[in-house]
RNA sequence: GGCUGGGUGGCAGAGUGGUUAUGCAGCGGCCUGCAAAGCCGUGGACCUCGGUUCGACUCCGGGCCCAGCCUCCA
């Protein structure tokens, strides 16, 4: 039974979807003006394998991830750089995709984007003020009025009074109350605009997400999810405009995922203390970035350090090295797998509880190489099962020797393989002629670069540290 | 100030009312020319103060501390 922890009632329920076999889910995806840094990376993954599990479980997913194509950021990026918006997005949409392919995160089912959903986002506008939901103010711009959505703040745990004396808010004139959020923006001069029926203009951020989320999965969806920032207010609003609108409930379960920290902090472009997936995919290798993203629970913070990333590499290296000897054993005997099967599907059902996960994969390691060195047929057999559950995680799916090899670590720098191999047969000789003295010196100018020697029965294996 | 989540061994990070998490690092052993990898064994923890209980790290209450939201942010 899956469990689920759900941001709406603040507890673990069970899941249960509204059509049997069938899961409709959003999630909020980037604002296309940079590139990913590693609170996006995240998302990315961490619904990824959420998907992942579904499906494993039989589920039928229709998984939609957006692309918010036009707002504030944007234009000023834009207007910085001295080039056209559409230039801009299209760069940033192509990287993003190159960072979400590198970390091995499928692609979503769909990818709406607001600027082509605009049709869309008119029509709801157009009913929230039809039901007397939204207004337009003295300057021009539509308001949702929160006022008249009883349930607003139910999401967030905020209730209304409080958030207007606590009166953070921007002032603005135009609006009724403060807490009323736009949802069309009345252009201004030279601004990138689409006509409507009341002026000149462009979406709000939040009608965006469910003029797209209920276009593409109806009215009533299983599951909503995204970054815990946008729980307040981004997801609040949803609600409340998706729900105004429809007469209907919107999303049964919010999931929400939690920050990347650096020292204990937020990682936030306003901080400016961010690294983007490119830069670390200089030091690392995808992979030990998903691992790293996987190896706490998708709730928690995920404090970012060279040293955790190390451990990452590290923890993959001895699941690889494991692989990588059993695949040379080649006994592909059948065993009785299942108890790892059932504790990796439990940790799983249990709020994707991915370390629980790993943990299961690292005794499957053990038993696997307990059972090659005593020359167990059943060695195959848990190799297979390490691979397939590793699969299921979007992880172990390289070939091991070309993950221990590894491009990164490298950065550009580094011996070639060729050069690696030359002085592997330098060794190799002087092993030959039990020089060991000689053997150890190369060996400590190999660790000097990087590179770690294991001397096996058939020969001498290296990898990248 | 309001609200949310959290404080676990050297580090990372799960979990449970009474039994080994797991990985890295450490220590001892096996293996190895020596290493590495691997295997075997091993030390080490549950912020604090009360309460409930035969028994709490795990439940309840107070305190302290941390992060986050309340403004754009994944």
């Amino acid at each position: 039974m899956l469990k689920v922890y759900n941001s709406l009632t603040r507890k673990k329920q069970e899941f249960i979807p509204i059509e049997p076999g069938k899961v409709r889910m959003y999630v909020c995806g980037m604002t296309v003006y940079d590139f990913c840094h590693l609170g996006h990376a995240r998302v990315l993954v961490v619904f990824d394998i959420i998907v992942r599990h579904l499906r494993s479980l039989g589920y039928e997913v229709t998984y939609v991830r957006n692309i918010t194509d036009i707002d504030d950021k944007i234009i000023a990026r834009a207007r910085e750089n001295g080039e056209s918006i559409n230039a801009l997005t299209e760069r940033f949409i192509a990287a993003m995709h190159e960072d979400a392919d590198a970390l091995g995160v499928l692609r979503p089912d769909f990818e709406p984007r607001a600027t082509e959903s605009i049709d869309n986002i008119l029509k709801m506008i157009q009913r929230l003020m039809d039901k007397g939901f939204a207004y337009q103010g003295s300057n021009g711009d539509i308001f949702y009025s929160v006022s008249q959505f009883p349930d607003y703040g139910r999401l967030s745990g905020k209730r209304v009074e409080d958030l207007r004396s606590g009166a953070r808010v921007e002032v603005n004139d135009a609006k009724r109350d403060p807490l009323d959020f736009v949802l069309w923006k009345a252009a201004r001069p030279g601004e990138t605009s689409w006509p409507s029926a009341w002026c000149e203009g462009r979406p709000g951020w939040h009608i965006e997400c469910s003029a797209m989320s209920t276009d593409c999965l109806g009215v009533h969806f299983d599951i909503h999810g995204g970054g815990l920032d946008l729980q307040f207010p981004h997801h609040e609003n949803e609600i409340a405009q998706s729900e105004a609108a429809t007469g209907e409930p919107f999303v049964n379960y919010w999931i929400h995922n939690g920050f990347v920290e650096v020292n204990e902090e937020k990682m936030s472009k306003s901080l400016g203390n961010f690294f983007t997936v490119r830069e670390i995919l200089k030091q690392y290798q995808p992979e030990e970035i998903r691992y790293f993203i996987l190896s706490s629970h998708y709730g928690s913070p995920l404090n970012y350090s060279d040293d955790n990333l190390k451990q990452a590499r590290s923890a993959l290296q001895r699941l690889y090295t494991a692989l990588r000897e059993s695949k040379e054993t080649g006994a592909d005997t059948v065993h009785d797998n299942d108890a790892y099967m059932q504790r990796f599907q439990d940790a799983m059902n249990d709020d994707f509880n991915t370390p629980e996960a790993l943990a299961v994969l690292f005794e499957l390691t053990r038993a696997l190489n307990r059972a090659r060195e005593q020359g167990d047929p059943a060695a195959g057999g848990l190799a297979a099962t390490l691979e397939a559950l590793g699969g299921r995680l979007g992880l172990l799916q390289a070939e091991p020797e070309t993950y221990l090899r590894g491009q990164a670590g490298a950065g550009g720098q580094g011996p070639t393989d060729q050069e690696i191999d030359a002085l592997l047969i330098q060794r190799r000789a002087a092993r030959d002629a039990r020089n060991w003295a000689e053997a150890d010196r190369i060996r400590a100018l190999l660790i000097d670069m990087g590179i770690e020697l294991e001397d096996g029965a058939e020969g001498t294996r290296w990898r990248r540290a």
